[in-house]
DNA sequence: CAAGACTATGTAAGCGCTTACATTACTCAG
DNA sequence: CTGAGTAATGTAAGCGCTTACATAGTCTTG
């Protein structure tokens, strides 16, 4: 006869323990246990009770016992500034899906709306096993780092520093091409909106636009510093209508940017692109409803989110973090905006 | 002299514990505790020793051990068919602020990526105190009702049913007040385009139709059947360019709908809303870049998701559930596809 | 100075699950 | 029938933190 232990049903009131199971079903604790984590060493009229047992007490087993035990929390830390537009939730989507397929919780962490981002990180620390963190300005690289110190990070769309691992979609190549293409229709003054210190995306996107002019023996101009808003892109266009800046083409740093400018300018009477050929990135939905259709880079992702799940699960697992960043591809989305003619 | 406790540092290999902490710092781990969960019974100089040998050994606590000791653990569990579109987006970003405010971690599931919803269920319960669903066909009432024996369930955009709570955005007068305007703009074939039985909302926002034509002793037509995606609103677009339905407004049941039929029809040459009107639901960002800018309804989705944690919040705490559904004002944002004029 | 009250800190038990090692039960071969 | 090997199950220790109650230290009052 077992000796009475303190979670069995008589020293609780609230819940069915695996106690009251292993009770219910006539078999010791252990038992009950392999029976749940599907162990093949438990006889099938044995294992048929204690699935009985859990059922008839409606049995949730506590998952923070568990994580105690084995000493692993079995989830993976997701901190993103926000979830506006497509690109993050897109990217959580992917997270989540291959976390899930590695057996892994996710908990969210949303900066944006925090007070005090240093106590919410390291509140993240203690419920997870390893944490993606989204490189941006937003969050700050010393936490970042401070982070590292601790646990397994790898950072989204960021650079790989200080030991710190990091995966991206590749914008250097793309962005070079997309200027190209702009350039190739013979426009002569394009403009760069948005903020190359704002992320090393950002900063990337820039280069591509320096090199596409470079390639042709061109001079690029100095970037017009806008956020990756409606509301500055909105500003830039009214001060583009009012004559503080010329320019036949524009390479916005994403799609918002560009949508806010190129509807701004229709609604003022300029002709897209007759007047002026307008290119975003990021292929959000918006892209394809306006008319023309935004030129734009469409990034993978989905799969970036999957690939920064993937990473973490490694190195929880031990594999040294990589010392290079991981690149997937993006690919340009030719539409109408740039001046290309409609497909008919 | 303390006797030793296994895991303390001689007994352990990796991270800190709680007894390393207490060692570092010549002092009980009690007082560790203490200060770590910020007690005021501390001395202000042992308080800074702990803090000194948490920082020097880079501490992170074990959540799991916490959550066991103190039985609850802290966390909101939020489960969403998926997040494609700003309607999940902005519900999962209020949901998660308030939650954060409620010291409460997020945990997540997207459950269209899933291939055994009820098993991701079952372990979400096992790692959180309450848990958020989304109410909608993709995530049946059977599996709800199962969760809801088991931990305290908050319905979002759905309807009370056997002692599960709902909270959800006002449909039904809203959609009333939509169709109504339309119908005042002396629109007489009206198309409802949605499935009334896809969920509460869709349902509410037909009642709503039906509502509309009742006041003015109108007849309504049956609804046209149609998901709330792009592929169904262009295949529906192109029936009704094929004749095989006529109409002189469309009322769809979300704005992506809407979205996708208007272009589909403009780039056929039909001229919204001079030959058709076109209203949708949601007033996403695409709404109002188009031309003409679709009229909608806009729903306080963020305070929708804050009000869900909150509602687990208090129900964890002991809060019986309502038995009637909280509803959120929705509100009309009256833009050009319905046939008023733009504002000059 | 002694007693009582208050502040600060420590000791020990316990939260619910996992699993190494021990024990029991069953099967097969000689 | 007996012994060896294998399968099935149980016992006990432990994961890392919280906190009730006990103990020690300090201050104030008579």
């Amino acid at each position: 006869m077992a000796k009475q232990h303190p979670a069995s049903p008589e020293a609780r009131s609230a819940g069915a323990t695996i106690y009251s199971v292993a009770d219910h079903a006539g078999v010791s604790i252990a038992t009950v246990s392999r029976v749940l984590q599907g162990a093949t060493v438990v006889a099938e009229a044995t294992r048929q009770k204690v699935l009985t047992a859990v059922e008839e007490l409606g049995y949730v087993p506590t998952g923070a016992a568990r994580s105690l035990a084995v000493r692993h929390h079995e989830a993976h830390g997701l901190v993103l500034p926000e979830l506006s537009g497509p690109y993050y939730a897109e990217l959580l989507m992917g997270f989540e899906a291959r976390a899930a397929e590695l057996a892994q919780s996710v908990v969210l962490v949303l900066t944006n709306s925090r007070t005090d981002m240093a106590a919410a990180v390291r509140q993240l620390a203690t419920r997870v096993d390893a944490i993606a963190v989204f490189g941006s300005a937003a969050i700050p690289a010393d936490l970042v780092r401070l982070l590292r110190a601790k646990k397994p990070v790898v950072v989204i769309a960021g650079e790989p520093q200080d030991g710190i691992e990091a995966v991206a979609a590749e914008n250097l190549e793309s962005a070079r091409e997309l200027a190209g293409h702009v350039l190739d229709h013979g426009r002569r003054r394009a403009l760069f909106v948005g903020d190359p210190d704002s992320g090393p995306d950002i900063r990337n996107r820039y280069d591509g636009y320096l090199a596409a002019h470079r390639d042709r023996g061109l001079d690029a101009a100095e970037p017009v510093l806008a956020r990756l808003s409606e509301a500055d892109g909105t500003a830039f266009a009214q001060r583009l209508l009012a004559g503080e800046h010329e320019a036949d083409a524009l390479m916005c740093a994403n799609d918002e940017l560009a949508l806010s400018i190129m509807t701004t300018l229709q609604d003022a009477g300029r002709d897209v692109p007759g007047d002026i050929a307008i290119v975003g990135w990021d292929d959000v939905m918006t892209a394809r409803y306006v008319r023309p259709g935004l030129t734009t880079v469409r990034q993978p992702v989905h799969e970036l989110g999957a690939l920064a799940a993937d990473r973490l699960h490694e190195l929880v697992g031990g594999e040294p973090p990589r010392t290079y960043a991981q690149m997937l591809p993006t690919r340009l989305v030719v539409r109408t905006s740039c001046g290309c003619l409609p497909v008919t």
